[in-house]
DNA sequence: ACAAATACTACGAAAAAGGTAGTATTAAAG
DNA sequence: CTTTAATACTACCTTTTTCGTAGTATTTGT
C-alpha cells in the first residue's frame, strides 16, 4: 500500500522535464522515452491522458510534441493523479460518499480512513508541480507534507 | 496508488477491537471473523503475522484467542504495517539506500520521492493504535498527518 | 479423549500493474 | 502531393499483487 506506481513515476518525470522547457518549445514522447529509458508506448499513453485532462498540450506532426498548458506552480498534484489514474479513493469503503461496505456490521476504522482521505486530498491539492521540478535543483527546499 | 489494502483494513479492525478488550480477556479469530464478516482463514493469517511480530499475543486451545502485548498507545502504525505487509518502500527506486534504477539516466524525481518516503515514515512512526481506537468514539479528535 | 483454538503451507482466482503491437490521424517540410 | 514524424486510439498480453480457500498439524482446556 502507499506505493508510487510506474504510471505516476513516468508522468512526473515527464512533467518535470516539461517544466524546464523554454517557452514555445516542445518535447516529444520519443525524446522523453530515450532520455529516461522509459517504454515508449506506455509513456505515450500516459502523455495522452495528461493531454486529455488538459494538463499538457499536444502538437502532432514533425517537430510536434508536448508542452505544459499552465506554469508548473499552477499544476496541482491531485490533478496529475486524477488524469493518470482516475479519481482514486484511499480505501474501498469510501467509494460512495458515506457508504461503507461494513457499516452494517460496524466498520470501526472508517472514521480514521476518512481522516486519512481528507488529509491526503488536502495534501495533493496543495502540492504543485513546481515543487517537484525545484526539489532536484534545490534539495534543501522541502515540500509540506505529513507534518 | 496510496490505497489501504484489505490486509491492513482487517488488521486495524482487529487491533481496534483488541484495544477495547478488558484486561486479561481474549478474542478469537472466529469471533472477529463473524463480528465483522471478515474471511476467517485470511484473518487468521493476518493475526498470525501480528503475533509473530510481537504486536499481539496468541493463546491456543479452547477459550484461547488474542490480546495486545502492549497498551494501544505504545503500538505504532509503522509496526503494524511492517508486521502485516513487510518493510515497504514508497517507490521502486528506493529499494536500496541511495540506489535508483534510473540514476544512470537521471531520475529527476527521486529527491521528491525520498522526501515522500521520509515524511511517510515519520507519520507512521508517530501514529499509534490508540488514535484509531479513539477516533470512532470521538471523531472530533484528529490525528496529526499531512499538515 | 474430545473439542476448540492457533500454526503453517500450498494453492488458486481475480484484479491491478506494466508493457507491446498495430493502425489511424494529423501536419510540417520538401 | 508525397513523405515523414509526430500524436491518437484500441486491443491484447504478461507479470505481479491482492485476495481468498483448503487441508493438515499442533496445542490445550475440559
Amino acid at each position: 500500500m502507499f506505493r508510487f506506481t510506474k504510471d505516476m513515476e513516468y508522468a512526473l518525470i515527464s512533467l518535470v522535464e516539461l517544466s524546464r522547457l523554454p517557452p514555445n518549445q516542445l518535447v516529444s514522447a520519443r525524446e522523453l522515452s530515450e532520455r529516461y529509458e522509459l517504454p515508449f508506448k506506455l509513456l505515450a499513453r500516459i502523455l495522452r491522458k495528461l493531454g486529455a485532462a488538459g494538463v499538457i498540450k499536444a502538437f502532432k506532426g514533425p517537430q510536434g510534441g508536448y508542452c505544459l498548458v499552465e506554469p508548473p506552480d499552477r499544476v496541482k498534484l491531485g490533478r496529475i493523479i486524477e488524469a493518470v489514474r482516475g479519481d482514486e479513493r484511499i480505501a474501498d469503503c469510501l467509494t460512495e460518499e458515506g457508504s461503507c461496505a461494513q457499516d452494517a456490521c460496524g466498520c470501526t476504522i472508517k472514521p480514521v480512513i476518512e481522516l486519512f482521505q481528507d488529509k491526503w486530498l488536502n495534501f495533493v491539492e496543495n502540492t504543485t508541480l513546481d515543487e517537484f521540478a525545484r526539489s532536484e535543483l534545490n534539495p534543501e527546499r522541502p515540500m509540506e507534507m505529513l507534518g
